[in-house]
DNA sequence: AGCATTTGACCCAT
DNA sequence: ATGGGTCAAATGCT
């Protein structure tokens, strides 16, 4: 545990730093900062989370063991990739969904012919912005029960030239609507990234939809959104099958190691701006949902989830440059 | 015209 | 049976 926790450290140093740039550069945008841009900073800051992400799974895996493989590391464990048995015949209708040509003939019949996903790490995020670097597409929009926010589910632009199979889902906060909670599921697998200047003008669309359809907030949304750009990583994990056992404890590991993390990031921004954040707790109902989360003035919210149950990967293992 | 979004239908998991 | 994730035709936008 000793070179982890240096690493560990050291990385939590060095993401509270570059936030503190952050912060400097969006109280002073047309100061001088040095040469990095926010996103450049916000990069920095998200492989700062991830690597000390790694570092806690793999303490958490390996209690004692200071082993720290998991190269591309992050978070941890379970990357095993289970082939997923069934549906041998429509094969594909999830990894690529077999690009635009499906079916198109008979078009309604599509038994059997895609599967769930439910198969990769997801970790979730709380920030008034909505970028994060990334092209997506939009393919879908729903109410979700008791939730007074639609949810809508975005896809990786790169779906069906590069196979990316990541896939996010945005939905606005129900205590503060002027943040989003975004679910990122699977990995990105493709190369591509928005230029900065692109991904502050992308985000319209889904924002002014939202906004203006679903009341209050008209378009305030984009100030925040091009006030801020915090694109916070806080916790993420992957969907595991079967039973859990006690001893993976995935859930309540979420719980506790993020609740351990967040006391020490605290501490950490504490440090920069004592004021300027407050971390709270609250239990999900069913065995899923938030866990902690924490605010930052700077639109800065994180916060850790659910977990499921079955995993299929077909997913690579998580990049530690996924922006 | 080509690409993105909307939206109801479809399908799967629970 | 129901909620929610995905599909795909219709529609909108550039």
């Amino acid at each position: 545990m000793g070179s982890n926790h240096k690493r560990l450290i050291k990385e939590l140093v060095e993401g509270k730093k570059t936030a503190a740039e952050l912060q400097m550069l969006l109280h002073k945008p047309f100061g001088d900062h040095g040469s990095a841009s926010a996103e450049e900073l916000v990069v920095k800051i998200m492989t700062s989370f991830t690597e000390s992400l790694s570092v806690l799974a793999a303490e958490k895996k390996n209690p004692g063991d200071g082993h720290e493989d998991h190269q591309s590391g992050a978070f941890g464990e379970v990357y095993q990739i289970k082939p997923e048995p069934s549906h041998s015949h429509c094969d594909d209708r999830s990894s690529g969904d077999s690009g635009e040509s499906r079916k198109v003939q008979g078009s309604k019949d599509r038994r059997g012919c895609y599967k769930r996903r439910k198969t990769s790490q997801s970790w979730t995020t709380i920030s008034s912005a909505i970028e994060d670097g990334r092209a997506w597409r939009k393919y879908g929009q729903k109410e979700i029960l008791n939730a007074p926010y639609p949810r809508a589910y975005f896809r990786c632009t790169r779906k069906y030239d590069q196979g990316c199979r990541a896939t996010k889902q945005v939905q606005q906060v129900q205590d503060n609507p002027r943040l989003y909670q975004t679910t990122y599921i699977g990995q990105h697998t493709c190369k591509s990234m928005v230029p900065p200047q692109m991904i502050i003008g992308s985000s319209d669309h889904w924002e002014s939809q939202t906004v203006s359809s679903e009341s209050e907030t008209p378009n305030k949304q984009n100030h925040d959104f091009l006030g801020s750009s915090a694109i916070p990583i806080v916790k993420q994990e992957e969907y595991k099958e079967g039973t859990p056992t006690p001893s993976d404890l995935t859930d309540n590991l979420s719980s506790l190691e993020t609740n351990h993390l967040w006391s020490d990031f605290k501490d950490d921004f504490a440090l920069c701006d004592p004021a300027a954040m407050c971390v709270s707790t609250k239990m999900g109902s069913d065995n899923e949902d938030v866990v902690s989360n924490m605010y930052l003035d700077m639109d800065f919210v994180v916060k850790s989830i659910d977990f499921d149950r079955d995993f299929n990967f077909d997913e690579v293992e998580f990049p530690k440059n996924s922006l």
